[in-house]
DNA sequence: TATTGACCTTCCCATGGTTGGAAGCCCCAC
DNA sequence: GTGGGGCTTCCAACCATGGGAAGGTCAATA
C-alpha cells in the first residue's frame, strides 16, 4: 500500500504520516524498488491509533509515550491512566482558562449596547483594565427609556 | 521611555513589542539619536490595550481591527460588539470541542482499572475507536470482588 | 577617565502541528 | 508513448513567543 492509500485509509494525511516519520513518531516505512513509501495493515493500524490521539487532544509526544505502552505487552494499565489523567488535568486548564475569557467578554458584550453610537463599554474595558468597574448593571438597551444625551 | 521600561509598564515583553510593530500592528516607535526605541505614555496606552485583549483571547488580527475602532472616534459600538460576539463564539466551539475530549477522556479513564494488569480500555478505545463500546458499565476495582485472571 | 554591567540594536533559530507548493521521478491506462 | 496523477524531497509559511549571539550605548562607580 503507498503512503496515499495508507493516508485515507487511516485519516492521516499523506503529509503528516512522512512528518512522523522523520521526527521519529513512527518507524520509517519500507520502500519498494522505486523509492514508494510501503504500508502494511498493521501500519495503518498504528495510524489509526495515532490519529484518534491526537482527536482527543494528545500531544505527538504523549502519544509516543502512548504508542510505547500501546505495543509493551507487559505494560501496566496505571501507566496508561495517569498519562490519560495527565492530560485530562492538561484539557481542564485550557478550559477553564477559555471559559474565563468568555465570561468575561459575555459580561463586556452584555454591557455594550451595539448600536451607532461610539461608547462601548468593551474598549472602555480594554483601555482601563478595571475589573470591578460595574458593567453588568448598566441598563440594558430600552430597559429605562431615557433620552439619548 | 526606551523599550525596556515600557516592556515593564505596558506588561508586554520588548520582544513581542518588536514584533508587533514590524508586523505592522503598531506604527514604528520614533528613535534617539542613538537609535534606541523611544515610547510615549500614549504607546504604553496601546500596548496594554492590546494585552489585555491578547489575555481575553483576541488574536493580532482582531485586535488589528480593535485598535482601528478604538482610535475611530466616529465608531459605531456595534461594531466592537460584532467582533466581541465572533471571538465569544470562536471561545465556545474551541471550549464545546475540549470538552468533548475530555468527557471521552474521563470515560476511558474511568473505565480503567489503572493497576498493574496490561489489560487497559484506554489503549483499546484508540486501537478500535468504538464509540458505543459500554466502557461506562464495567466494574470498577473492588467493586465485585473477583480474582485476578 | 576608564571600566563595568545592564541595556539596546539587528539577525537568526526554535517551538508544534499542519498545509502549501515546486521540481523531478514513477506508474498505469489508453 | 503519452498524459495525468501520485510519489519523492526540499523549502516555506502559519501564529505568538522565547532564546541567543554579536555589537553598540548608557549610566554609575572606581
Amino acid at each position: 500500500m503507498n503512503i496515499g492509500q495508507a493516508a485515507k485509509a487511516s485519516g492521516v494525511s499523506a503529509k503528516m504520516i512522512r512528518y512522523y516519520e522523520e521526527t521519529g513518531l513512527i518507524p520509517a516505512a519500507g520502500r519498494t524498488a522505486s523509492g514508494y513509501r510501503d504500508y502494511s495493515d498493521t501500519d495503518v493500524h498504528m495510524l489509526r491509533f495515532i490519529r484518534r490521539a491526537r482527536d482527543l487532544g494528545f500531544a505527538v509526544a504523549e502519544i509516543s509515550e502512548l504508542l510505547g505502552l500501546w505495543r509493551d505487552e507487559s505494560r501496566q494499565s496505571a501507566e496508561v491512566k495517569r498519562l490519560a489523567q495527565g492530560h485530562i488535568a492538561a484539557l481542564k486548564k485550557k478550559i477553564a482558562d477559555l471559559q474565563d475569557m468568555e465570561q468575561t467578554l459575555t459580561m463586556l458584550v452584555n454591557s455594550c449596547q451595539g448600536d451607532h453610537r461610539p461608547h462601548c463599554p468593551i474598549l472602555q474595558r480594554l483601555e482601563t483594565d478595571r475589573e470591578d468597574e460595574n458593567l453588568s448593571i448598566q441598563p440594558r438597551a430600552g430597559a429605562i427609556p431615557r433620552p439619548l444625551q
